[in-house]
DNA sequence: AAGTTTTTTAAGAAGTTTTTCAGCAGATCG
DNA sequence: CGATCTGCTGAAAAACTTCTTAAAAAACTT
């Protein structure tokens, strides 16, 4: 779930944001109106939280620009104004919901879950090399159309390899970034390991192979391109 | 559009009924909680304006008895009580707005507006995964013929799931997200949620099933279709 | 205030991952 | 040419994680 803030008070924006965050939300915050536009335009959240007096671009602007680009994400318009005219301007602007400063974390967090409660939003993260693709968030290794689950040292260990895909990795860097400083994990350990690696990028069919460099460590290899 | 108000002081409930009607809707009036949950359960209507002190069942009572009969027409809570105890209650229950007495007509109209607004569009009352369909109003899961009523904290896990259908979600992310960041909930309270969602997917012979990764969390799978 | 449902706690069983170890194979080197 | 070193892999053992169930506690309902 990813929320924008357009706040300007910057130690209220920041509450909001760690108050979301530990709900699990994904949140990005903005202080002015003109950002708040490129952003919402540029990437789909499934709520704007909008203060309504803003620099260079106030709120009420920005619902109308981004309603007029049929950005339909809902919005929950923040003011410390309470005259009913800007309650009324503001829901017929095309927000979603308001709200009036001072208010409560429960009844925030109440109102931002029954607003996003309708949206469904996926964020997938990979890191990348040749034909190869592991998603970070599941550690799934993916080549063409198969995959193969990685346990979780096995998805440590390569992740080492797919963030330095041009490096030689030291057998120590891996034992102490892996297995921890403290432990006494020996050279074996890691072996066993790229061995596991090694029999499930056969079994992707992946170009990619993990070459040994005699005592120093290993690296990534793409074949060539026959 | 069909609005229903439920209010038990007459005077006020004709004189938003006038207004409505002015406005072009179709209003019904009843001034009990128990006509209340008849008339909507009888007929479609496309919003409830719905006071929450009123003779034989409260506010509070008529929705719950709705959502969990399926009946998933937005509410408008109405009422002279301003802690936000009751607001976030009212909103937790179900209810899609909430505005307190006195209001200004001007208001009311917006909101009206607002809320009949989205029924035009589309809401989404299920969130839906392959063969299952959980109705977010009841927590009621269905697949094919078959339903089960879900609890609050099965809900609250199955919504996460269906949210990120695709995603692997951290054990760490659950504990937060239904069980809040000041719990002391451990990993076995997530494993026992878990356990009981899928004794019910079995139940309902559902192709989904949660599939657990190691050290990383759990994720949804549908399984092949053969 | 009693009964019902939901949630938490706890403990053994089941299941996976990780470690250890032994044997093999190819280099390396006197 | 052996002897030694380095690296690879499979299989068994150990360690750890997760599942399920049952029972206790807490929260709601009536």
């Amino acid at each position: 779930m990813q929320i924008l803030i357009v706040e300007d008070e910057v130690s209220l924006s920041k509450a909001i944001k760690r108050l979301l965050e530990q709900k699990g939300y994904f949140v990005d915050a903005v202080y002015d109106g003109l950002s708040a536009v490129d952003y919402a335009k540029g990437m789909e959240y499934d709520l704007i939280i909008l203060d309504l007096m803003l620099p260079k671009l106030d709120g009420f602007e920005v619902v109308r620009l981004l309603r007029k680009d049929n950005v339909g994400t809902p919005i929950l318009m923040l003011t410390a104004r309470t005259t009913t005219r800007d309650k009324v301007t503001g829901l017929n602007t095309g927000a979603d919901d308001y709200m009036t400063k001072p208010f409560d974390t429960e009844e925030l967090l109440a109102r931002v879950a029954a607003l996003t409660r309708r949206t469904g939003e996926v964020i997938v993260n990979t890191l990348d090399y040749a034909d190869l693709s592991l998603n970070v968030n599941s550690a799934v290794l993916s080549c063409g159309e198969k995959n193969v689950q990685l346990s979780h040292k096995e998805f440590e260990v390569l992740k080492i390899f797919l963030y330095n895909p041009t490096m030689t990795v030291m057998t120590d860097t891996l034992i102490v970034r892996v297995w921890g400083v403290e432990s006494d994990a020996t050279d074996n350990n890691v072996e066993v390991y790229i061995s596991f690696i090694r029999k499930k990028l056969r079994f992707l069919g992946s170009r990619v192979s993990i070459r040994k460099i005699q005592k120093i460590g290993y690296r990534l290899e793409e074949a060539e391109t026959c």
